[in-house]
RNA sequence: GCCGGGAUGGCGGAAUUGGUAGACGCACGGGACUCAAAAUCCCGCGGUGGCAACACCAUGUGGGUUCGAUUCCCACUCCCGGCACCA
């Protein structure tokens, strides 16, 4: 054995065996019960990144940890080759975005086999290539003809100078981030997948699934369902001759029916037709209109901008007072919820509270909390307070509708519907989604394109399945201006399949998130014929799914209905794709910048500046170590290309092999905690694999021999008691650490504190002088042991080691090491005494001593009569092999 | 702004169901070995006071519940993620 830890040697050497043996191939049927465990694709952006090396460790100690427990284990991988980073890398570098992505995909599979993941390499998938998105046209156009799938205007950001469509990361401080034009909203026709008709299901079905209830909380307010009422607020005369409609009026939903009696405006979105026709013959109205139309689609942006609003002159009346209420344009409120129209109860609605005291509006109260929330909540209009908001008592109704006084909320709104029904006002009960339909379409080159074809004289014809894929054509270079499809005729120029006359292709392609809707199930298949086939069945649902936090909403909701959708389409028996779900923490980094003179921004990576702190220890600053020149601190965010703060794997798999890297990774903290990077530690992971090296060639050097407890060893036969006390505690410490690791790895999903054990059992282990070959065997059994516990983690030196320790036999058919339960047992332990609530000592008594034993050696205990001072305790409190607590 | 999460020594973290706060590491300090350095090994390492035994303080801030709170409740501060066209 060699007497050093030469990872680049051992690295290698076990790879080329796992692959030429085909380790990691799981076969689609087996005796085993079958786990299917899937991290998140990567999007081939050039390089792994920390947060991959994050994902896919995770994810390959649990492959190892479940092979070894006795399952099927498939451990697949794919890329996520769509995207719109290709198209930036293409203009950056005049290179078409299919080579650029291709050639990124093949470095990071190098990369990825160097790290010496589990991956099953059989079942690769990239969803670039046509035989993958071949299925996104062929399900798009199943979901088109059982109308899940239906073409309406949505909202995009539009650069006036480029002329084109921006995504909203494209968009910094309102500016297109290439021309610097002011962004504005446009309106054009896209594709939306009905996504909301499966909202109760989504929903509902969120109870059952093993995942964190963060991420369930986070899905469900994202679906938002609420119960209320849909109206109509009549047109005042006027109002209907402009309108050209007597009998219609504004259309609104609202859940707070019960505080209607508090209208005292009602509001559009700048959109809203009313709002049009109330511009005509109102300039400063029309230039108000356009000045909400300035700026992007971002929800964030959209919330935090200041609330501005208009009168239009225009009425509508009161649905049970008759009165008068002003129509008023408002920049908060969005043609994309609802009816784009809001009644507005200032008096009971934060935001309406806000507009109105800004424009003088009446503010009423119509709701009372005295006797049901009890007192000290007055009401006053000056200002808002948090509780006016909440249900109480109708109060102040007035004289034409009396009888709701006195109503608490569910009564209240029953009432008002009951009543606006006698007014001949339809009035229904809805349910209501925060949840929008998904908008699919996407003016952009590198994704799926979009199998419609578009006919003067039959209108939208759907591509026949015997002409897919649409192929997207390979070789153009996008120049960030319009979209490239849409100037390309040899891609758009096409035939009618119905009537045969000339027509044109739609030129958008799909959303990426299509793509990554259900790949998973493709890896089942990736040879298939049709989308999936029955051995997509045998692997779904995945067992576990591994990603990060910031897919918890979008991703895993598109995810979770594309399922839905496929089943419903008789494609794959499983109601929801992902069984239990690890979200991983972010991998986050310091970033540091500089404005540059014209505006622009440029960052710097951490390793190139000198960090000064303040007095509290915090970064206040820091210097460039070239020049010395200030740069500005930015905080701590996503490791990312742009911002220059990313740290590239590849040098530690370099410097210190990918044990190290994978070691380094796990140990540092638990995985679904955020991760800031230091590599301050990384050596102090190699120095460990070292000395376990170290420690098992030095064991070996001795001699091999047959580990305590197993047939042919020299503890066969013999009692425990013929163990030393050390002896017996390095084992209790081993079977202890087993079960520790096991639980660690299958339950808890917590990998440091595993680690933690482990080192604890061989610092143990080290402190063993006995040399006699019973200490020896015992000796062998912890190294075992501790080998077995790491291989998931640390595959590469474990499989070196235990080829050492046990010649002739491979780490990769061991199954996990089995807890000895009488190992387990002790004749004696140590409580803890308090003396009201704090620590004053210890006490040892048999391990199966009752509650008033366990009292009585505590309360004669020294430290204890000190404290006691010879007066009687108030109380003992005794937890069973934890503490005894002594109120004096 | 809204939704979700987080905050524990100089640093990463541990404490799994309300029961010994700081496991296990990193960094640092002292010592051994060495001509010297590296590597390795040994010791120390939350704060204050004390020669020490020990005492008190301490888990972002302020309150509360409890024999006992890092853990539960209320209010707040700061940070991170998401907000529908980054993936």
């Amino acid at each position: 054995m060699q007497s050093q830890y030469h990872p680049r040697d051992i690295e290698p050497a076990v790879q080329k065996e796992w692959a030429d043996s085909g380790a990691f191939h799981a076969p689609d049927g087996s005796d085993k019960p079958k786990y299917y465990c899937v991290s998140m694709l990567p999007y081939p952006s050039g390089k792994l990144h920390m947060g991959h090396v994050r994902n896919y460790t995770i994810n390959d100690a649990l492959y190892h940890y479940l092979r070894m427990k006795g399952m099927n284990v498939l451990f697949p991988m794919g890329w996520d080759a769509f995207g719109l980073p290709a198209e930036n890398a293409a203009m950056a570098n005049k290179v078409a975005p299919a080579k650029w992505t291709r050639d990124n995909i093949a470095y990071m599979k190098q990369q990825c086999q160097a790290m010496g993941w589990a991956i099953d390499w059989t079942r690769e998938v990239a969803t670039c290539d046509p035989s993958y998105y071949r299925w996104n046209q062929w399900f798009f156009l199943r979901l088109w003809e059982k109308g899940l799938v239906y073409k309406k205007s949505g909202m995009v950001n539009w650069d006036p100078v480029d002329m084109t469509v921006l995504a909203n990361e494209q968009v910094i401080d309102g500016r297109g981030w290439r021309t610097g034009a002011l962004v504005e909203k446009r309106e054009i026709p896209m594709w939306y997948m009905r996504i909301t008709d499966y909202a109760d299901e989504l929903l509902g079905s969120l109870d059952g699934l093993g995942w964190p209830e963060q991420v369930k909380q986070m899905q469900r307010n994202w679906i938002g369902r609420s119960e209320g009422v849909e109206f109509v607020l009549p047109y005042a005369p006027q109002t209907a001759r402009r309108m050209n409609d007597a009998k219609a009026g504004l259309k609104v939903f609202t859940t707070r029916a019960d505080t209607i009696m508090g209208i005292t405006f009602a509001a559009v979105a700048a959109e809203h037709p009313l709002a049009s026709e109330a511009a005509n013959g109102n300039p400063r109205l029309a230039e108000f209109i356009e000045e909400c139309k300035r700026g992007g689609v971002q929800e964030a942006e959209l919330a935090t901008m200041e609330k501005k609003g208009m009168p239009t002159g225009l009425f509508v009346l009161h649905p049970i007072t008759r009165e008068p209420v002003e129509v008023w344009v408002g920049n908060y409120v969005l043609m994309g919820y609802g009816e784009g129209a809001v009644m507005a109860v200032p008096g009971h609605d934060e935001r309406d509270f806000a507009f109105a005291t800004k424009y003088g509006l009446p503010i009423k109260q119509v709701i009372g909390w005295e006797g049901t929330h009890g007192s000290g909540k007055p009401y006053s209009t000056d200002a808002w307070q948090p509780w006016y908001a909440e249900h109480g008592i109708n109060v102040h109704s007035g004289a034409s509708f009396p009888a709701l006084d006195g109503l608490g909320f569910g009564a209240a709104i029953a009432a008002v519907v009951a009543k606006l029904g006698e007014l001949g006002i339809e009035a229904k009960t809805r349910v209501t989604y925060r949840l929008r339909d998904w908008g699919i379409s996407r003016q952009r080159y590198w994704g799926t394109p979009i199998p419609i074809i578009q006919c003067p004289e039959c209108g939208d014809v759907g591509v026949p399945d015997e002409q897919l894929p649409v192929v997207l054509p390979e070789g153009l270079v996008p120049d960030g201006t319009g979209s490239p499809l849409a100037k390309t005729p040899s891609f758009y120029e096409c035939k009618c399949p119905k009537c045969g006359g000339a027509a044109k292709r739609d030129t958008d392609t799909m959303d990426t998130f299509v793509d990554s809707s259900w790949y998973f199930m493709r890896y089942a298949c990736p040879d298939a014929g049709a989308m999936v086939d029955e051995r997509a069945q045998y692997w779904m649902p995945l067992d576990m799914y591994i990603g990060g936090i910031e897919h918890a909403i979008l991703h895993l909701l598109y995810a979770r209905f594309w399922t839905k959708a496929m089943r419903d389409l008789g494609l794959v028996d499983v109601d929801e794709p992902f069984t239990n779900l690890l979200t991983q923490g972010m991998v986050l980094n310091h970033i540091f910048s500089r404005r540059t003179g014209k505006g622009g921004i440029e960052y710097f990576a951490p390793d190139e500046v000198e960090v000064t702190h303040d007095a509290e220890g915090k970064v206040a600053g820091a210097r460039l170590r070239g020049d010395g020149s200030a740069v500005d601190y930015d905080g701590i965010g996503t490791m990312s290309k742009s911002k220059r703060n990313g740290v590239d794997p590849q040098d530690m798999i370099d410097r210190y092999g990918a044990d190290t890297a994978r070691f380094y990774v796990m140990q540092a903290n638990p995985p679904t905690d955020t991760m800031i990077w230091s590599d301050a530690s990384v050596e102090g992971s190699f120095r460990f694999l070292r000395g376990l090296w170290k420690t098992v060639h030095d064991h070996v050097a001795a001699g091999v021999i047959a580990p305590y407890g197993s047939p042919s060893s020299l503890g066969q036969g013999r009692g425990e008691g013929q163990l030393s006390p050390q002896l017996k505690a390095l084992r209790l410490k081993l079977h202890r650490t087993i079960e520790k690791v096991g639980d660690d790895y299958g339950r808890r999903l917590q990998f440091n504190t595993a680690i933690a054990a482990v080192r604890e059992l061989l610092n143990l282990r080290d402190d063993l002088k006995d040399a006699s070959p019973l200490a020896r065997a015992v000796s062998q059994e912890a190294l075992e042991g501790a080998i077995l516990l790491l291989a998931p983690i640390v595959p590469h030196i474990c499989t070196a080691l235990w080829a050492e320790l046990r010649p002739g036999t491979k780490l990769i058919d061991q199954p996990w090491p089995q807890v000895d339960k009488s190992a387990l047992v002790q004749d004696e332990i140590e409580l803890v005494v308090q003396v009201n609530g704090k620590l004053r000592g210890h006490v040892r008594v048999s391990s199966s001593a009752t509650g008033e034993v366990i009292e009585a050696t505590a309360l004669a205990d020294e430290s204890v009569q000190k404290y006691l001072n010879g007066q009687k305790p108030r109380k003992v409190i005794v937890v069973p092999g934890r503490l005894v607590n002594i109120v004096v």
